[in-house]
Formats: structure tokens, sequence, C-alpha cells
DNA sequence: ACAAAAAATGCATTTGTATGCAAAAATTAA
DNA sequence: TTAATTTTTGCATACAAATGCATTTTTTGT
């Protein structure tokens, strides 16, 4: 029996009665479970079905809800961008990047607080328009749709002219040498023009980011006020950018 | 039996029952209590289910969710929008306002269409950012927040440099002497850049909106070309709307 | 505050899975 | 066709997951 034959039969089972189980297929088709195993994995990787532990189950397809943004590890970004509230002040003007740091940030400001935020990234503006106090301002221009935020120069142009107090980077990979970088050009330079227009630079990621790089530089260590990690300021793989001179929290 | 069953004939269970109780599923299932609390624990992380003290209960929707947008009476404005699908086509460029008819005509938009929009509604934006072939140009400007979308003259000023193909208006209030109008002014002199821009102008709306009126006129009758509602376009109480000359989908 | 019920925790047992390896089968190249 | 190469398969082993039980901790209703 080819193996395509028994992928049939394995789907056709399936369909019919909802579930597979690993021993049984063994039994009737006559092979060892690992060959069943070795399929029900290589039908699950085709998304055909969902592999589960003693057999396998119809792929129940899931909601593709838009306005389900889907965060990775929040509650580790919690811990991060809560450092990062004693930042914020009354009255400030503020610009945020994209990033989902930056979007359990957004969440995370306090329902008093009043402040000015400009920002280019669609998650974040829907995030703060619940926000009573906040002043908030959407930076338009050309969807960079993966990402749902606005790039190219009409971003760069509001930018520039804007005077911030203090603005939020989202990192893509930081690193002693290049300092931050990013993958794509059009985000790099809009970036820098954050940097430009902020008094007070901050940048929030976790530890994984650190001692990578991207193809496309924003700025030098140097230019970065302050950093805001997992990482307790004290940890040794911090160790250089400490002195740096860039503020660790 | 699997688990992936189990946890399925626990959700059918809840789903029916408003609830389940850790002995009741011990028994009927013939497992140990422990196992069925591991289980609960589990559909509880992956938000399916709400554990509580004996057993769990449905998940009570949490109107925090910013990012779930609650559409009233959908169904009956998908049967609206669909009607408007034949006025796109490939290489368009088109200007849509805010508002949940257009949101549910922004989820209805072929994949396969190619054009070019452009709108001030963050959920249209969230929308569109889905869509593969869609050029999606976002007008930033400051936000209004309860309706998300950026109001003002930045918003103004971008419009009136488009020309547009086509422009959607969702629509506050109609009636045959004002024409359209709407509660807030920005939003009014918005609509008014936008018709100006735009080569033709459809508006799309449920009847319920039909001879009411707002206090800000956008404009009259004869600068709209096309509304669809959910009436039969033969519908008597659309009788003066079409002598106006206005085409009725 | 107290007793009863439920839940969490650690542990042992069972069961299912991943991996490297060797033999068998199928495919390819000459 | 034959030999070389790749793929498939089954097995042994180490590993991980699931389950039930005993014990401790927490929660609840009175």
């Amino acid at each position: 029996m080819l193996k395509a034959e028994r992928h049939k039969f394995i789907m056709t089972k399936l369909v019919e009665e909802q579930k597979v189980v690993t021993t049984d297929l063994a039994l009737v088709l006559d092979l060892s479970e690992d060959t069943i195993r070795r399929d029900l994995n290589e039908l699950d990787n085709k998304k055909l079905l969902e592999k589960v532990y003693g057999g396998a189950v119809l792929v129940t397809e899931k909601a593709t809800d838009i306005f389900n943004i889907n965060i990775s590890d929040e509650d580790e970004k919690k811990k991060i961008v809560t450092k990062a509230l004693s930042l914020l002040h009354d009255d400030q003007v503020i610009i945020m990047s994209g990033g989902s740091t930056n979007l359990v940030f957004a969440k995370l400001i306090p329902a008093d607080l009043k402040a000015t935020i400009y920002t280019y990234s669609l998650p974040i503006a829907m995030q703060l328009s619940q926000h009573p106090n906040i002043d908030l301002i959407f930076i338009g221009g050309k969807m960079q749709k993966n990402a749902m935020v606005t790039i190219g120069m009409d971003v760069i142009q509001v930018v520039s002219k804007i005077k911030a107090d203090i603005c939020f980077i989202g990192a893509s990979s930081i690193n002693i040498k290049q300092g931050l970088t990013e993958i794509g050009y059009e985000i790099s330079i809009v970036k820098k023009a954050m940097i430009e227009a902020s008094d007070r630079v901050v940048s929030m990621f976790s530890s994984d980011k650190l001692d990578t790089k991207m193809p496309h530089v924003v700025c030098d260590l140097k230019q970065l006020d302050t950093i805001v990690t997992n990482l307790n300021p004290e940890d040794p793989s911090l160790e250089e950018y400490r002195k740096s001179g860039v503020f660790i929290l």
C-alpha cells in the first residue's frame, strides 16, 4: 500500500468518524504505530488534520478575527512595560511606534493620564481610542499591512513636525555596535524621524532582542535615553549596554 | 477517548446547559475529577470557558475588548452591502467613510479585488489590512475616539487632494429636503470633502435612516449617485427618493 | 470559626511520542 | 539490467504526556 493511499484512507476515516486513533490505524492498516504517527504528523504539517495525543482530529477552523490580535508572551511583556509606566506624566506629548510590546504598554496606560499621543500603529490607536483622557493623533499614510502601521514619506513629514517629550520605540534588534536596527528600510527611517522629534527616547523589548542585528540601522545606543527589558538592570548580559551610558530600567 | 474529544464534549455540554459541574463530568466521562479539573483549567487558559469553584461557566463577553467590535444587525447589513459589491472593479480608487455598514462592506470585498482604498476609519483599516490585493491608505489626523475615525483639517486636506472613482459614505440621516445630514459638524465637512473628491457617490444605510434629520448638512440628494438600502428599490417608501434622480440599488 | 467540598500539588504508573539506526523497498542513473 | 541512492519502515530507547491517587491547601456555606 502506497503512502498516498494510506493518507487518503486516513483522511476518509477521519471525516467519517471525526477522529482517528493511532493504535486503531496501525491495526487496521497492519503497520507499526510509528509509521502511522509519521503519517499523521505529515498530514498535520499540511494542515489537513490536527495531531493530538493518541491520534488526530479534524481541523477546527478558528475564526480568523482580524480584530482579535494575538500577543505572544503577553504576561512577560506586561512585566516589561509596567516598569516604563513611571516615565509617563500628565501633559506630555508622546510618540509611539508599533509593535506588540508597545501595544501592551498602551493597554496599561493609566486611565487618568492626560497626554497627547501620536502613533502610526492601527492596533495601538484602537487601544488608545478607549482611553478617556488622551488626545490621540493618528499619523496617516500608506499602510504596511502585515505590521498594521503606516509608512512612507507622509509619515516622516508629519513626525518631523512633531515636538515630543518622549517617544517609545519598539525594537526588532539591538546590539552594542550598530545600536537599534530594523528589518525594513521604511520602518527604520520612520523611527529615525521619531527619535529626531523627541526629547527623550525609550525602547522596550525582551532580552532575546539583545545582541541581534537587522539590515537597517535606526540609531546607535547613544541616542537612546532609556531601555526597558525583562532583565534586572544589573544583569550581566546588560553590562556592555550599561557602559554605553544608556539608562536601564 | 481522546482529550480533544473530551474538550469538545465539555464545550458542547457547556453551551447547552450554560454550565458544567466537575463531579458530573467525572461521572459521565468515567474519569477522575482531577482530570476534569485539568481539562477545565486548560480550556480556561485558552479562554474558551471560565473556571469557577465546582465547575465552569460560559465566558462572559467582556466589553473591555477594544478590538472586538460589535456590529448590530450584522446579517441585515450584509444583505445591504452585498448589493453594492457590483459597484467595485479592479483598479478603482475608492474612499470609504466610517460606520458599521461600511465595516461590513469592507469585510465582504472579494479577496481578488485589486484597488486603492482611502479611509479614515480605524476599524475599516484594520479590516482591509487583511486584504491581500488592496493598496490601503489611512488618512491621519486627530482621532474622534468614540467613532474611531480621524477628523479635522488634516483629514480634509488629504481628502481634497484625492481623485477617487467612487466613495462609500455611511449615513446618519437622510431625507428629501436636506439630503444627507450628520450629528457632528466635523464629520459633515469631512464627508463633504469626500463627495467633492469622488466621481461617484454611494451611500448605504438601512431604511430606518430614511426621512430623519441631523443638524449638519453633508449634501443634498442630487449629489448622491447611488443609494443602497435593505428595501426593494421599488418600495413605496423610496418613491420620493427615486423621483429625485438618485439610483437605488 | 468551623466543617465539608473542591482544588492544587507531588508522585507513580501507564500510555503515547520522538529519535537514531538498520533493514527493506522503491527510485534513479548508467 | 544492475548498482547506487534515496525513501520508507520497524524497532529499541529515551523522553514526554496523561491519568489517578494521596496529601495538603483553599474555598464555601453556615
